[in-house]
DNA sequence: CATCGATTTTGAATCGATTCATAGCAGATT
DNA sequence: AATCTGCTATGAATCGATTCAAAATCGATG
């Protein structure tokens, strides 16, 4: 049933060797003799098979990308950025979600050390660098997404989360609102961490000014309007004037919960600012200020660094890209 | 540098074929060997190679998916389906997105042609069945997602768009709105020709109801708010008094232009309906309805039509699945 | 002790594309 | 005629896991 190059070399005349040629090096060939190998594979609808290719060139021309959710707008945007420039390079992205499960992630690692991968993109779970460790020193090179590596043993791409927390903290406060909350959890994601960080630092600079904490389990909408409904059942003396969401999904979720009966008016009475700056933000009928990070380019530049440490020599230095969060204001923060 | 079963067969001081049995028939070995060849294997930091076993195996243990667009939330949600689904088979999901261009969707195809991937999971652009049938005769199963396959050649999961149409136009005539506007394009894709036609059959059957189109260019927030935004622009007396938009992104568009400088009231003045009702749907400010897919019941069915198809014997009848859709109403269209 | 059956282990052959040292060949040069 | 150059084409060897027929090992039984 299959056919292989033998086949193709038999039906052309031509040896395996000039099949192989035709495929990876044309120019190498003679034009009429690429054009009857080209015939015949034509003819017996040859397909080259991936998988022996790869075990002799050792590598596949494939990059595995683990992130922490594709029903996220963000990842998928960074995952869209990444992939445009794998596909300048000839290579392809392989998706996985680890769904913010330490078990899925680790599958997904294994299957991509497994398949050879080119080399793998992560936004890490948790602290399991000496995992990627390992990983990295079996030849595959790894690459943080989203997420420092302070020590400086990998190369990563990720947004200061912590001057953007500060970022949405002082635009808040420069409202003039004091009764800030932080919306998000578990603060086990570093994102969530550092975000909330940055508040808690711009808060403290202002004397009058007072953070609270409204934990979440996770960063979905649903989780949002969770948290809206607790702000909403108070006393309307007892909420704050401000609410700083940990991404937007967890803001439009919380903006629903506060204007669903009116009780609450965005941004009068709370101002209500998020996270990511996704497309679904401006799109809301309140309109939503965001942090915005430049999710494509991060992207862009995560496969840039993969491809420097996969074509470097032993003596490679691992870089840290940091990009700097933009503060976007819209109708929920206006005034 | 690359560890091999026969360096593991030599530290533990087996063949080859011991080792290989120890990975995938353990019962087959004897408990003390077992042991030694797995602390071999951990002791070399031994892993798989893939491309071999797949070389070997014919097949691979992946499924590819090729879906319309990654950004649209219905179709990570089938592929959220679909992949756990697949888990359970011991397989894994890859992704890629045509993003509703032809030359990618082919790029996709041919990849896991060459990958001999277990099977191809795809919701395809336009007409290249002729492509997809010679992909089925090579051997590699395919399931058309999202799209039914009239010549009955392929196996196929889809919804019943027309009657979802049809459903939605009658919810909106059935509140006694009857100047209906139609929010979607282009209609080369099948999904939105389908839901138009179902609502021109339950207009025409209602005397005095109109159906105007208000074209769009693809499916997204962005086009949708464009398309608000005509109707918004005109005097009161010439809008529409209901709008069924083609999917929920296009509608939660046309609701931030409408209600944004509060010029027409949803659902008073004008009643809005999506399509696909995705998460973010319920979460809008003002509820949207729409007409519901068993979007993971679709991705769990295509991967069991797949397996079928991939377990069968030669002579195998390929099976359409038509889902119905369901209406879900919510505040956009109460009253 | 020989024999038999069951269990465990062996290792050469296999999958299919690629590589590379070698050979073949035509035309140019001496 | 002999030698060299540049271009093409060749095909055995290779990558690494799996398979399977055959061999080895072990107990048990007559």
């Amino acid at each position: 049933m299959a056919v292989s190059v033998r086949d193709v070399a038999a039906a052309a005349s031509v040896s395996v060797g000039t099949v192989s040629n035709v495929l990876n090096r044309p120019d190498k060939v003679a034009p009429a003799t690429v054009e009857r190998v080209l015939a015949a594979i034509e003819e017996l609808g040859f397909v080259r098979n991936d998988a022996a290719r790869q075990l002799r060139a050792g590598r596949s021309r494939s990059i595995g990308f683990v992130v922490l959710d594709v029903r996220n707008p963000f990842f998928t945007e960074v995952a869209r950025g990444a992939e445009t420039r794998a596909a300048d390079a000839g290579l392809t992205v392989l998706l996985g979600t680890s769904d913010e499960d330490i078990e899925r992630e680790r599958v997904y690692v294994d299957l991509f050390e497994e398949q050879r991968v080119h080399g793998v993109l992560i936004s890490p779970l948790a602290d399991d660098l000496p995992r990627l460790q390992r990983l990295r020193d079996r030849g595959t090179p790894v690459v943080l997404v989203d997420r420092q590596a302070h020590d400086r043993s990998f190369s990563s791409v990720a947004v200061d989360d912590i001057a953007g927390g500060r970022l949405a903290a002082e635009h808040l406060l420069g409202l003039g609102r004091r009764r800030i909350a932080f919306v998000g959890g578990p603060e086990s994601i570093r994102q969530v961490a550092d975000r909330l960080e940055g508040a808690r630092r711009a808060v403290a600079e202002v004397p009058d000014a007072s953070l609270e904490v409204v934990p979440t389990e996770n960063l979905t909408v649903l989780q949002g309007r969770a948290a809206g409904e607790v702000l909403r059942a108070r006393p309307a003396a007892e909420r704050p004037d401000a609410v700083f969401a940990a991404n937007d999904l967890l803001a439009m979720g919380v903006l629903q919960a506060l204007v669903m009966r009116g009780d609450a008016k965005v941004p009068g009475d709370i101002a209500l600012i998020g996270y990511d700056d996704i497309d679904f933000a401006a799109a809301a009928v309140v309109p939503l200020s965001s942090i915005r990070q430049p999710a494509a380019l991060i992207g862009h530049t995560a496969v840039d660094l993969l491809l420097r440490e996969a074509d470097a020599d032993d003596d490679f230095t691992p870089e840290q890209v940091v990009f700097q969060p933009e503060l976007v204001v819209r109708a929920s923060t206006a005034g």
